[in-house]
DNA sequence: CTAATATTTCGATATTACTTGAAATATCAA
DNA sequence: TTGATATTTCAAGTAATATCGAAATATTAG
């Protein structure tokens, strides 16, 4: 991951919607979620939710499959993955602010 | 570290001179960075860079001290490490996206 | 105290982001 | 094809951020 892209998805993530709306699907896990239950779940208009998947598609942490009618949308762990990979080894130094690689705490996925 | 705080930490991030600034101060590690050091490696106006340097400082990403007529700047890597934290706790899920922990690329510090 | 240096704060402007109803698009069922 | 459902796109407003010169503040030296 290189610059541009680590500056677009840490802006998609520095945003109240948005980042409810990515652990929302990153719970939902590989299954996903249609935009109008993520818009029931959080209690948001329809188009303001587009306005936030939109933004989370472009930064690629996001990815979007038809079923339907609907519009399902899923969590990419592999970007979400390499923006903390790029964190940690652009923004960390001399191992002071490594990973601490906590014991994970599990949902139901 | 709460939502709130990441969510500061994320936005602080989320900006392309933010980001540079930060970054220096990663590679200048303990000892830091005057403003006007900052300012000549980055090209950039005095005053522009003090906002964005306040912005990371209300984030808690930087920590400022003086030394005579110099404001020195620092990172603060536990800061950082409580935000890579967070994302790995709170944005991956069932391992797929835990820190790979890679073998970490050295600068000089 | 006065001058010089280092940096911030102020203020005005410019740019970008967010919000949301209404209209448009896509899919399916009858 | 018509109607219903699901969602996006548009448009127009509001709000938040960024920019940077000039003025203000803090520190030190003479």
């Amino acid at each position: 991951m290189n610059v541009k892209d680590a500056l677009s998805a840490l802006s998609a993530l520095a945003n109240e919607h948005r980042l409810k709306v990515f652990r929302l699907l990153v719970e939902a896990g590989h299954e996903g979620r249609s935009a109008g239950e993520i818009a029931d779940a959080l209690a948001m208009p329809a188009s303001s939710l587009s306005f936030h998947l939109a933004h989370l598609n472009r930064a690629g942490l996001i990815a979007q499959r038809r079923e339907s009618r609907s519009l399902i949308y899923s969590a990419d762990f592999a970007r979400m993955n390499a923006l903390v990979a790029f964190l940690t080894e652009n923004c960390c130094s001399g191992g002071v602010c490594a990973p601490l690689v906590k014991p994970q705490r599990r949902k139901s996925a």
